[in-house]
DNA sequence: CTGAAAGCGCTTACAG
DNA sequence: CTGAAAGCGCTTACAG
């Protein structure tokens, strides 16, 4: 695996009988070249098959074209779906990705954010809260373009540009849905509340049950302490739910929260949507493929997650310098989970 | 955003009256120093919040710490496994993972590959079979170190280490499992054949067959000519099943084309398995959610990217120069989709 | 055990 | 329009 020398902008400009700069220049078309001399130039880069050196233009420049991503788990949908729009969006401007996947552990964050910050990165994006809240500080101090999405971190002394959902009017959403199938008693199954989001969207459920003069029985909020597996949570949610009787219907946190606890309810013989009905949250890929299908809070991860980059990619250009905020509003997507047989009347 | 000018190395051993040099021998612990200056160093370095520029060692030292992943889609369950297998294996030995993600675009391929010479990464892992297959030729001009998961590629001018799985006997398993239930009108559905792990599926089955003298009906070997989303396509290879009557089972290539063909078999009131058992391949998160859930032939998909990334690491270590070729045995996992309702004889 | 020097491959003024 | 020079932040011999 001997590895041969790549041949650098010197070599090229001896072989094309110029100075170095001026292979630079060509490269870069920073400065004027004469026709005749930027082919010549050309030809030795074909020639040798150069290729630039990102490290050292780098080190010069002190600014790279890399940047990071800090999600909590690859595999999910949600966050396949959101790293897909992010490295599509950041590519199309020229930067390449680092992928931090997390695992939810703050002393993983921690060692991402310290490799992040020795790659020179030009700007990071953090696709959920983290756990490890210090970290934000730390951006700050180090002055890097960071975006956040799906949360939005509130501190007097910075700002962080966000890119959130409105999880308020997503409770609704779902809340009224379940209101026109006529439920009364209604389930609020979560993973705990860590994160603004969750929290904004146990706020919007009270909120829309009172609006709905739909009574809240605290017996049916089921709240997780512990975060692990979100199918093995809502599974183990699921036996919850079977203790009760008389819940007509279940408005899950999560789609995969969702799924747990489908799994759980039909292994016992309960028929959804007939018995009781499920909304999920989040509308991701398998929520379309199981059965019955779910229905949904969709959240628009594909544009959100291209919205944070292309802010993040103004504020690596220092196009825009103001902090912004934005907020997109969830859609509910029908499927056989809600739906009960319709009953045709000739 | 006024970037605040980092603190480097020649800051801290000013602070710490010490050269610069010694600073990075107390760094990187490459030469003695002598336990007070040490002390020295690390107090100014805590003092200053320094933290080392990986550009400026990596161009020194021609060497990063940086590894290219190139996958086709994140967003797939398989995919997603195989980056967080890969992600975790290479960060537990230090090294941070360049994202790329190809959505099968081989300008797009070309264009990653691009970037990652540019980058100087330690190591590239092709986790499929690349589509612009001039690539690889690639890799070995640049020399970089290069594993290829899920495929072999063979070249008389070269050799390039590789992690798949035995693909025949994954096919051989699936059909001696249809064989026991008795199917005998067994339906081959398959993307196009475009890599070798698919042609050796394909071969694999009709060996399979013809050892368990079982006929192939060549009405049903139904292969799709052009390459997309896979669920979409198995949803429309359903269509062409259900024009064939007296199919007592699928094995479709993937589980994705699995889920595509159940979709639209159920759409049409056919029921799995009583009507006609089905078969996939990858043991992807979903096929276990999926009602009916799905028999699959299971790839350790985590231990494939797990054992492809220690061979990386091990060849950007230069600790081992021998071309490896691992080949991992699937395993059958039998679910819903293909056990029919035992009968009890009291 | 410590310090002075060279150089990795570039970019960026600046002089001609 | 072209060339000589400095320097980005490190590592790595090598001399003391």
């Amino acid at each position: 695996m001997q590895r041969t020398k790549q041949p650098t902008m010197k070599d090229v400009a001896k072989l094309a009988g110029v100075t170095q700069p001026t292979v630079s220049n060509v490269v870069n078309g920073s400065e004027s070249v004469s026709a005749e001399v930027r082919e010549r130039v050309l030809k030795a880069i074909e020639e040798l098959g150069y290729v630039p050196n990102a490290l050292a233009k780098g080190l010069k420049q002190q600014r790279t074209n890399t940047v990071g991503l800090i999600i909590p788990d690859i595999e999910s949908g949600f966050y396949g779906e959101i790293a897909k729009g992010v490295e599509k969006t950041l590519r199309a401007s020229g930067y390449i990705t680092f992928l931090c996947n997390t695992f939810y552990n703050p002393d993983l964050e921690k060692v991402y954010l310290n490799a992040l910050i020795q790659q020179n990165v030009a700007g990071i994006i953090v696709a959920y809260p983290l756990v490890n809240k210090k970290i934000y500080a730390n951006f700050n101090k180090f002055n890097i373009p960071l975006v956040v999405l799906d949360d939005k971190v509130e501190d007097e002394s910075f700002t962080i540009p966000s890119v959130e959902l409105n999880n308020i009017s997503g409770s609704r959403l779902a809340v009224e849905h379940l209101y026109r199938t006529g439920a009364k008693r209604i389930c609020f199954a979560s993973e705990p509340l860590f994160s603004r989001a969750l929290q904004l969207r146990y706020e919007g459920f009270r909120q829309a049950m009172e609006k709905f003069e739909l009574e809240v029985d605290e017996q049916l909020i089921l709240i997780e302490n512990n975060q692990y597996d979100k199918i093995k949570m809502g599974y183990n949610l699921g036996a919850q739910i079977l203790l009760n009787d008389a819940v007509d219907a279940i408005y899950a946190s999560s789609d995969n929260l969702a799924f747990g606890i489908m799994k759980r309810l039909q292994e016992y013989g309960i028929k959804i949507p007939e018995d009781i009905i499920v909304i999920g949250y989040d509308d991701v890929p398998l929520s379309e493929l199981i059965s019955p299908t779910l229905t949904t809070v969709s959240q628009p991860k594909y544009q959100m997650a291209k919205k944070g980059s292309e802010i993040l990619i103004k504020m690596m250009n220092k196009e825009e310098n103001e902090t912004t905020e934005v907020m997109y509003e969830p859609s509910l997507i029908i499927r056989q989970s809600s739906i009960k047989a319709v009953k045709v009347n000739s």
